[in-house]
DNA sequence: TGATAATATAACTATATAGTTACTTTTGAA
DNA sequence: TTCAAAAGTAACTATATAGTTATATTATCA
């Protein structure tokens, strides 16, 4: 193998195992001994390709993020009628966020950092094309009638990302409390439709 | 001071430093040491008291536990009509919430932790009034022909558990998005309202 | 082919941290 | 007042962990 092929594959074997480790366990949990020995490399690559802990952190949420806004933009469905493009985007942020727990969890641990690392440079400049799209399509539905005029459209925004985002990541005191194990994809899958279809109701109300 | 009352300050002591601790840096980035210092007691006082780390969290937990369902208990005002129940719900938590920062943050670590804690014994054994005071309201509203029959009760205790909560929790990363500062008492409100507001359409709906 | 720079390794250092030990001070019942 | 038990202290131990150093191996290009 080459020199340089070498080392990408090194770098991409710290970033997987690092991914896992910091969503697991967050940035004070992560331990960079258990990166290097699951990556299968030694410790001091870690060092020689990102520098400390901290950066390899950043790298991490950058890419996880970046991931999710080319997730979004590749996945909607364009030209659909308003209420169905709504329908639309909460079904594909589901799937994003079912098939990727580390994003979810990564960004729990952001939110009890006060997103520190999550605001600072590269991240908060990913673009994300959700929140123009969502706002587009609620200005069209308004346009063509299908949509009650008097919508706070910045609430929507928030209720949509946000009340999708909590079907994953607050579930488990919840389930303790309901004794019902919500993490279940079926238990996921109701709580995210009864939440769509309520919001479809109260746009169109 | 005698010797019972002085050392109940102690632990009382130890017990409002951990909560801060532990509630700002979870089990994981917490310290004795730090803990023991700003209590102002001597590091060994903690295991006198508490027998160790582990267990001095599982004791907050069950503390802040036990301050929400004595709140809810105390606070739901009884006899509203069903509909005004439900606000009446909705406001309480948001009461609690926002005067108890440490209790939402205590919870967002047990879900990243699994809720290992918090389903093991002591906790999960509290009683929560919510759930069924939440359920006898729907019935009611149903029975007065208020609230339409073909709500799913389970749906809507978990709405109104886990996405007010939400509006605590997830705030961080979402105003790095939005650049809006959501974490301010007036964005939460708002939040909070707007989401009771679209609950009570779809009951009644 | 042999010099050189990139890539890799093991063993190390400095520090932080949970938990302990051996000791001192204070309290209250006899 | 005395003395045993409770409450408190300082200094310690064993271990874990982020980051480093000194050295070895390997690929590329002259």
């Amino acid at each position: 193998m080459t020199r340089i092929k070498k080392s990408e594959l090194t770098k991409n074997k710290i970033l997987a195992a690092a991914e896992s480790e910091f969503s697991e366990k967050g940035i004070w949990g992560a331990r960079i001994d258990t990166i290097a020995e699951s990556a299968g490399v030694n410790k001091r690559m870690i060092y020689e390709h990102y520098e400390s802990k901290e950066n390899l952190y950043r790298t991490i949420l950058e890419r996880v993020y970046l991931r999710f806004a080319e997730y979004e933009n590749e996945n909607y469905i364009k030209n659909l009628p308003p209420d169905e493009a709504i329908k639309n985007i909460v079904d594909v942020s589901f799937r994003f966020f079912e098939s990727n727990p580390s994003f979810v969890r990564i960004l729990m641990w952001e939110n009890l950092n006060s997103a520190r690392y999550f605001e600072s440079n590269a991240v908060s400049q990913i673009k994300n094309p959700t929140i123009s799209y969502i706002k587009e399509q609620l200005r069209l539905g308004k346009e063509m009638g299908i949509f009650s005029k008097n919508v706070d459209e910045e609430q929507i925004v928030i209720y949509l990302l946000n009340f999708q985002f909590s079907c994953f990541s607050n579930i488990y005191t919840l389930s303790g409390v309901l004794k019902t194990k919500l993490s279940d994809t079926t238990e996921i899958r109701k709580m995210s439709s009864f939440v769509s279809e309520m919001l479809i109701k109260y746009l169109k109300e």
